[in-house]
DNA sequence: TACTATACGGAACGTAGGTTCCGTTTGTCA
DNA sequence: TGACAAACGGAACCTACGTTCCGTATAGTA
């Protein structure tokens, strides 16, 4: 690949990321090119559809989340507090990412087939993580992995609000890992 | 109003509703009226944009779940039971709405302008509920309207996709009430 | 430096969908 | 029942946006 094909590309995911994550999808194609300073002849070389670059964007971030819950499975000694830090971080980095995911499913693009097995991948990671707190007898047995993404998909739509006062994301995560907590154990 | 008049308008109203509850705001003006029965210059005397459509499906369900909240603050006596039931009498009514909201608000409709004193009201609703609950000692007292909003929020919005467990609602449900609870009172 | 494949830019295209306009229909009232 | 205002239907309009195409520029190479 050539040395400004290169460049381009990560101006282009760089731009849209950004896009996206302040404005929602409704951001035209034409306006990310202005801004990540490449025609828009350039973009659909790179990533042949709008829904094409929204995955490509996806992924990466998704990715790094696997990543950060393969570490703490890996690294932790207490699950409890694995789960509560991994919501944590979900919560830090997810914000964009839960919002293009739903703004993409709402307008109609199928994320799903442009990157099948991104949405199994996360969902497995996270079990991985609420399964040892479960056996652990500190996560209430019943709560399953999409639950949590759900919950904490709220919170990050929460936090991602402009209006949101800057405190609602860790209140949230609060209700939500207490909510979690066994009903014996306390 | 002319009694033709009425008749369209209750028509509109109730295929937007379905239409944009199963389909999402992609559905065109055109489409909704085919299935009302009238023509698009119809609509558009009646609701002059598709925002106002939005907005005025918005109003009548959420005006109905204000009333609900005003019932319970009236009538119940357990303030954290009738938290409890509230905010199950929501994930019944508001999936729909809940999706409606967010998909309006995703594609740049400004629902706020539409509709301005909806939010507010229903914030302060539940508000209303929920301070009572939190008087009374069983709900943790840092947590906000708009924070049990969001957190059922994503409950509605889970149990509205079509790919989910049926129980998924439910389950959502006991996780927050359980989180909601006083740390201290268990 | 000359050559070539690769990549670039942006004008032009096609389409989808929101909105307007106006001739026709219909309810209402005397 | 006749007149009139109110409401209707749907063709036409217009804008916005995703996508394609092709002439031009440029990185890599001998």
């Amino acid at each position: 690949m050539r040395a400004d094909a290169v460049r381009n590309r990560a101006r282009i995911l760089e731009a849209a990321n950004e896009a996206f994550a302040a404005e929602g999808l409704g951001v035209p194609i034409d306006v990310i090119a202005q801004r990540a300073g490449v025609g828009v002849g350039t973009m659909y070389r790179h990533f042949p559809t709008k829904e094409a670059l929204g995955a490509a964007i996806l992924t990466t971030k998704v990715e790094a989340l696997i990543a950060e819950a393969d570490r703490l499975v890996a690294e932790a000694d207490d699950p409890g507090a694995a789960l509560e830090e991994y919501l944590a971080a979900i919560l830090t980095e997810g914000t964009a990412c839960s919002a293009l995911a739903g703004a993409f499913s709402e307008a109609g693009y199928d994320l799903k087939s442009a990157a099948p097995n991104l949405e199994p991948q996360m969902t497995a990671a996270l079990g991985r993580l609420l399964e040892r707190a479960q056996e652990a007898g500190v996560v209430r047995p019943e709560v399953r992995p999409t639950d949590l993404l759900a919950l904490i998909g709220a919170a990050c739509m929460v936090t991602g609000r402009p209006d949101r006062d800057a405190e609602a994301g860790p209140r949230l995560l609060a209700v939500v890992t207490a909510g979690l907590r066994s009903p014996a154990g306390g």
